[in-house]
Order: structure tokens, then C-alpha cells, then sequence
DNA sequence: AAGTGGTCTAGACCACGGC
DNA sequence: CCGTGGTCTAGACCACTTG
């Protein structure tokens, strides 16, 4: 298996092993080879091998006996989300065998409401900008988001903005901003009239309502978000290690 | 009888530097030591210290800026879960700033639904306990649990059960099982007779509905459970590190 | 007893940010 | 430039499970 430079060599070590076990050349519930064995194999260090190993054990990929080795886990398919993507629409759509799609609805400028300035620390009436957007399931529309960002971040003209990318390369190619950790926010409500029109369903029905705000490396809030999610559409399903 | 296992260092070190940032010695934005300074002032290895800031920095606690040092995270009051413990209704409500408490309503053996079976990978009929709870934050009902185990792996009468112990060590003492990982499914749904009973509130209002499913290492089942909780009493505010 | 994963060390070099 | 965190190595010993 041939090394890249680009990434680290974990990161790689991590790639390989995660395509093995899609592709079932390790079998869910089977015996992996022994940390020894991988690190001989590819060629690194036994500490490496194991970097790459905790991150698959974190993400429910695998499970780690002392003094037996480490299996591939028989249930990860019955998950549509990871710890490190919970807010990831687009994975979480994929993850549920369906094809995901995004559609721009706004793009917009205004200034903020009191709710708005104090999740972002803004003052009331800077200006931010709403980019409003619906996600589809094959052809199902399964999610309405509304992000805020401030507009002062922004460097180009907003009618630049690709609405159809992940918010993640939005803010670094838009913004040049970095991600650093997100703190969203799970609840229950009853669908809204606008959520109803393009959810459909039940009027009196019950959805999910995120509210996400990312951060960056500085430690201030760049971006605040709410997602009506259709919980009866798709699921939220995701995998926890103890320990 | 029981051996008192002495904790990693690494898990040392985090317990450490923890409580050095909940009692306020690493300021909420302030730089924390360098790894150098903190291996040398603990007399470990710089290996060690970064497992320990490793853990902290999944957990959103600090963030790591290359070339610059080691910044405690401003916003960790905001938040009532992190990503180890989702499904710890203990925490969470301790999180919330209240005193939890439990209620165990009760504690029955009856064969198993179709449903059920299908979920802990037993035949219909099986013979399961179910345990039913509520949680308290301070006075308020903010929880009903109810949890489905396989009567065969119990050793010890039904009756022997201490219902007001945290799940995790129900399966240490009394089935002599470990948790290896968690799958939890997160759903929306109109509160019902029986919860609204006991949460009260307006009647058709939602709350959120976590199924969650216990497995061992051994990659089977341990137990299924259903959490009626109630978001507007209690925050489900979780935080991620961005990779 | 042999082999596995779990922990820890000491040291090296790199990439990046601030001064 | 220097100090920071990021990566990787080689080796050691321990704790545990299995045959």
C-alpha cells in the first residue's frame, strides 16, 4: 500500500482499514489482524496503527478485547450517524440509502434580531446574512436550515455564495474560516406551517429541531443555525463507544 | 475481594488538568501550559500529557491552535452533554445545573414481543425484565425509562435488583456484563397519556423519544430501552471537536 | 505459555504562528 | 527566529484471554 505525503500517515492507516471493512475483506463480527501484523504490513510503527485504531473504535467501527484483538463491529450499518457528523445533513441522508440533495431556497442580508446578536456576539442590528436551504432524501424533502452568519466575516459579494455546498467548505472558501467545535442544541416541536409545506405528512405531527452554533479556532461563535428535521423521513441513528 | 485498579496515568493527567479548569486555575479563553511544561511539571512523558489533552479536546473542553498553544474553551457551561455520555441521564440533568434523582416505578419479568425479540436478538416469548423509571431533576419529572433485558442473564432473583443505580452498574453487578458501545436512535413524538401524567405540561405537546440499544463486547445485544424526555424541561446540548 | 491489546517512555523531526 | 502543537518511531513492560 503506497504512502501519500498529503495526509498523515494514521489518517491513511485510518482510510485503509475503514475501506476493508466496507468492502467486507474484514468481515462484520470477524477477527482483524493483530496491531503487530498491520503495523509489519504497511509499514509503520505499532503506535501509529494504533492512532488509527482508536479513531475507528470511537466511531463504533470496530471493538478492541485485551488480550483476545479487535473485531469489526456487526451493527454499523444499522447507524446513519457518527459522533464527529451529527450535524452533517448530507451524510445523514447518505447513511440512510439515500440519495441527498440540496436546494437553495434564499440567500439574504439583514440585520440581526436580539436572539440572533447574542447567539453570534453581535450587536442588535449588525447586519448578517440567512441563507435558508432544503435538503432532499431521493426526492423527499426531509430537512429546512437556516443558517446566520455575520456579515462582516464575509469578503466577497454574497450573490458569490454556491447555497449547494457543505457549510464547511462554505466558510473556508467564502469566510476562511476554520471549523473548530459545534455546540448544537436537540428538541422536540410540533411542525411549523412553513415545514409542513414541504415536509408534508400529518399537520399536528411532531419533529426535531437542531439548533447548531459553530465556533471557531479563536473560540467565537461564526455561524448559528436551526434545522426542522423530519424525524419520521429519516433517521437520526448513531453509535457511541463506552470508554 | 476487590481489587482497587489503579487508573492510567494519562486518565491521571486528565482528571488533573480537568479539575483545573473547573476551579477556574485555567481561566475559560486563558492559554494553558505548554505539553512541554505540563510533562515536565508532572514528571510524565510528553506522549502521555497529549493523550490526556487529546481526550479533553473530544470532549470540547479546550481547543489546540499548532504553533500557538492550548486555549480552554469558553462555552463549556453551555452545554449539558458530551458525546460519551448522551444517553446518561444522570449527567444530563446534573448538566442542567439540578439535583437528579430516580424513582423506580417497577421491576416485572414477562415474555417478549415481537418487537422486542427482534431488538435483543431473542425468540418471541422469550422470557425479558423490564425495569420502568422516572428521572427528577430537583422535584420535576423529566424522564421515563423503560428498559428491556434478556432474563438468561440473570444469575440473582428479580427481586435483588436495586432500581435506583445507574444502568451501567445494574449490568456490572447484577449480569456481570460490560457495555461496549451504544446505538441510539433520536425521534419526535406527541407526548402521550402516561408520560404527560407524569411530566405534565399542555397536552399535545412533543418531546423527544431516544431508543437506545446496549451491546457487550461480544458485539450482542445487552438491553434495549425507551427515554420519554422532556426538552423543554431539560437541554439536550452536546458538543463536538471539529477534526 | 503465547499472543493480544493497553500503557508509557525518550527522542526525533515537521508545520505552523507570533514576535 | 523560537516555541508551539502535530506526527512518528522503536522499544519496553503490563494486563488480559485463550489454548
Amino acid at each position: 500500500m503506497r504512502i501519500l505525503q498529503s495526509k498523515s500517515i494514521a489518517n491513511q492507516v485510518d482510510e485503509i482499514l475503514l475501506e476493508k471493512i466496507r468492502d467486507g475483506i474484514y468481515l462484520p463480527g470477524s477477527r482483524m489482524p493483530s496491531e503487530s501484523e498491520l503495523s509489519d504490513e504497511l509499514g509503520v510503527s505499532r503506535a501509529t496503527v494504533r492512532t488509527a485504531l482508536a479513531k475507528l473504535a470511537a466511531n463504533g467501527f470496530i471493538l478492541r478485547k485485551q488480550g483476545d484483538g479487535t473485531y469489526v463491529n456487526m451493527h454499523i450499518h444499522e447507524v446513519s450517524a457518527h459522533l464527529g457528523n451529527l450535524w452533517d445533513l448530507v451524510q445523514l441522508i447518505e447513511g440512510n440509502g439515500h440519495t441527498p440533495s440540496i436546494q437553495p431556497l434564499s440567500i439574504e442580508q439583514r440585520p440581526a434580531t436580539e436572539k440572533e446578536a447574542l447567539a453570534l456576539g453581535l450587536e442588535v442590528g449588525d447586519e448578517l446574512i440567512n441563507l435558508r436551504r432544503l435538503f432532499f432524501a431521493d426526492q423527499q424533502a426531509v430537512s429546512l436550515a437556516d443558517n446566520f452568519i455575520p456579515l462582516s466575516l464575509l469578503n466577497e459579494p454574497l450573490e458569490s455564495i454556491d447555497g449547494q455546498l457543505h457549510i464547511r467548505d462554505i466558510f473556508h472558501k467564502y469566510f476562511h474560516q476554520e471549523i473548530a467545535f459545534i455546540i448544537t442544541d436537540i428538541r422536540s416541536t410540533v411542525i411549523g406551517t412553513e415545514a409542513h409545506k414541504f415536509f408534508g405528512g400529518e399537520s399536528g405531527r411532531s419533529i426535531l429541531e437542531l439548533h447548531i452554533t459553530f465556533y471557531g479556532k479563536n473560540n467565537l461563535p461564526l455561524a448559528f443555525g436551526i434545522n426542522y428535521f423530519d424525524d419520521s423521513a429519516l433517521r437520526l441513528s448513531l453509535v457511541q463507544a463506552w470508554n
